[in-house]
RNA sequence: AGGAGCGUAGCUCAAUCGGUAGAGCAUCGGCCUUUUAAGCCGCAGGUUCAGGGUUCGAGUCCCUGCGCUCCUACCA
């Protein structure tokens, strides 16, 4: 086994290597290697040091890889090598050529094997850059049988259980979380050159709140309490405001008891971001600019283009303005009658079969039954091809934000948040925050009012939040993103648990 | 949670109406100095997801369980 340390310093990555061929040294090399041949084939008398000298200026590699192919020719073993930084680069382990401890490891190589190589770049009779080595040494051995070569790892399942085997064997993986750590970076400093300031808070958490979502519980035993994982870092965010900092934000992990789909993991990543003196119009104008940051990334990456964004069957634009609709005005567009009409409205329910009463035989809420109007018909025609804000949302459906004052008086008022949806699915949310603490608690108690026996386990009071309210809260915007959701329009993943390096699987053996 | 589908060698997949479980790759042995999923010759590899049932006979049909996938539902 090779020693760690000064013999794996001068380590370049397949990639860096492959870019040092020298095409003149190469051929300088190769004629150079005629010439002698020519001259001993003329005159067989002279001696090897009368003959001409062979002129090798070929750049020189030190490499390490998996192997991911092997093709022994007897005498001549080509070895396709395989890193984060490039799928395939060869190695070519001759007889001749290589040390005798490099050609016998070559000959007991198993694929999933990773070596270091070292010696100079040429190409072969078929121009492919190789590293024609002279030296050849183990780094580490795999034991386990590699999948297969050609079709590869496909079984989801075993993808996901062992990921470790997925990125080696399919290299789309492993670009899929390297492009979702530079987005994140991109993410970070566009916000961070709007003064914008990273936090961390708390994620266990007494109470969790600033979402409606079941969490899940755990027990402290140092202070013989339980305590819940955090579902939304929002009321926390908004504590930091109350203190002073201006601008916040954090990258959250989220956790919610709730099911699993394509587009739900049960712990998932948000960004959430509040700017004191800001609203939702500033806040759209971050979360556009965030996003169109992202996906220049993203296609620059793949060398695509940000107005073309390929998403399934979809190619989304990124790179023009996006959209915008009122949920006003994309709710008549697509019933064909205004929100405010709620006589139309229940009847377009009823005519619909959806639900207008609950269990118990009570109607249920009209602003309710628009929402649902709104969620199953006008939703469905956001084009998906096209980044879209839906703003002004029903105030009723918008506890923590502020209501638009202008239609207070309306039978259904509206507040200032809007939702941002791409490809068919929801990023997020952004308001103009709701700083009163009066209007604050009375929403509360609203909601607390309306759950049943089973939520109330887990809905609570936020004394302590209201409490920070009173102390005031400037005026902000706030704003919260999809993490997951972005990566996976970002690199064309149809599940959520493509972007996730270990999505939550159910153990095996258990039942 | 409901519906549909799938589960066969380490991997990718076959197996007709219910009639001897097979192939390619990988492994193992042999040959080969410019290969590209290298090639050639040979060997070996199985609790057909688990358990039960029907049948002379089950990978195949039926039931139960486990796991995965897709759709639907749920999800500020």
């Amino acid at each position: 086994m090779l020693p760690y340390g000064q013999r794996t310093d001068a380590l370049m990555t397949l990639e860096a290597a492959f870019l040092m061929y020298d095409a003149d040294a190469d051929d300088t090399n190769k004629a150079s290697n005629q010439e002698r041949k020519a001259a001993k084939r003329e005159q067989p008398e002279l001696d090897d040091a009368e003959l001409p000298a062979i002129v090798d200026d070929r750049p020189r590699v030190k490499v390490a890889g998996r192997v991911v192919l092997a093709r022994d020719n007897g005498k001549l073993i080509w070895l396709n090598l395989r890193d984060h930084s490039r799928d395939v680069f060869q190695i070519a382990v001759s007889k001749r050529d290589c040390d005798e401890q490099g050609f016998a490891l070559a000959k007991k190589l198993d694929l999933g094997d990773i070596v270091i190589a070292e010696g100079p770049l040429t190409k072969t009779n078929t121009g492919e850059v190789t590293c024609w080595a002279d030296s050849l040494v183990p780094a580490s051995k795999c034991l386990v049988p590699p999948p297969e070569k050609h079709a590869g790892l496909t079984d989801t399942e075993q993808r996901y259980r062992q990921r470790y085997l997925d990125m080696w064997v399919n290299p789309e993986t492993t670009r899929v979380f390297m492009l979702r750590s530079k987005l994140m970076q991109t993410l970070r400093r566009v916000l961070d050159g709007q003064g914008f300031v990273e936090v961390d808070t708390p994620v266990l958490q007494t109470q969790a709140g600033g979402a409606a979502a079941r969490p899940f519980f755990t027990h402290m035993n140092a202070l013989g309490i339980d305590l819940s994982l955090r579902i939304a870092p929002e009321l926390y965010l908004k504590r930091l405001l109350v203190g002073g900092m201006p601008r916040v934000y954090e990258v959250s992990r989220n956790f919610r008891n709730e099911g699993l789909d394509k587009s739900h993991n049960p712990e998932f990543t948000s960004l959430e971001l509040y700017q004191a003196f800001g609203n939702y119009e500033t806040m759209r104008e971050i979360a556009e600019g965030l996003i169109r940051e992202m996906a220049l990334l993203a296609s620059e990456d793949s060398d695509g283009d940000a107005a073309k964004m390929p998403f399934g069957d979809l190619e989304i634009d990124y790179a023009s303005d996006f959209a915008r609709v009122t949920y006003r005005e994309l709710f008549k567009d697509a019933l064909g009658f205004e929100i405010d009409d709620l006589d139309r409205a229940r009847d377009e329910a009823t005519k619909r079969g959806f639900k207008t009463k609950s269990e118990d035989g009570t109607p249920i809420a009209d602003i309710f039954i628009v929402n649902e109007l709104f969620e199953e018909v006008a939703e469905a025609k956001i084009d998906p091809s096209k980044p879209t804000f839906v703003l002004d949302y029903p105030a009723a459906l918008s506890p923590l934000t502020r209501p638009k004052a202008d239609t207070m008086n309306d039978p259904i008022p509206l507040a200032e948040r809007w939702d941002l949806f791409i490809g068919g699915m929801e990023i997020g949310p952004a308001y103009t925050e709701l700083n009163d603490p009066d209007i604050q608690e009375a929403k509360f108690r609203e909601q607390l009012a309306g759950v049943d026996d089973e939520e109330s386990t887990f809905r609570n009071f936020d004394e302590d939040f209201i409490n920070a309210l009173k102390v005031g809260m400037p005026p902000a915007g706030g704003l919260g993103l999809g993490i997951d959701r972005l990566v996976m329009l970002m690199s064309n993943s149809r599940t959520i648990r493509d972007v996730l390096p270990f999505p939550m699987m159910r153990p095996v053996g258990n039942s």
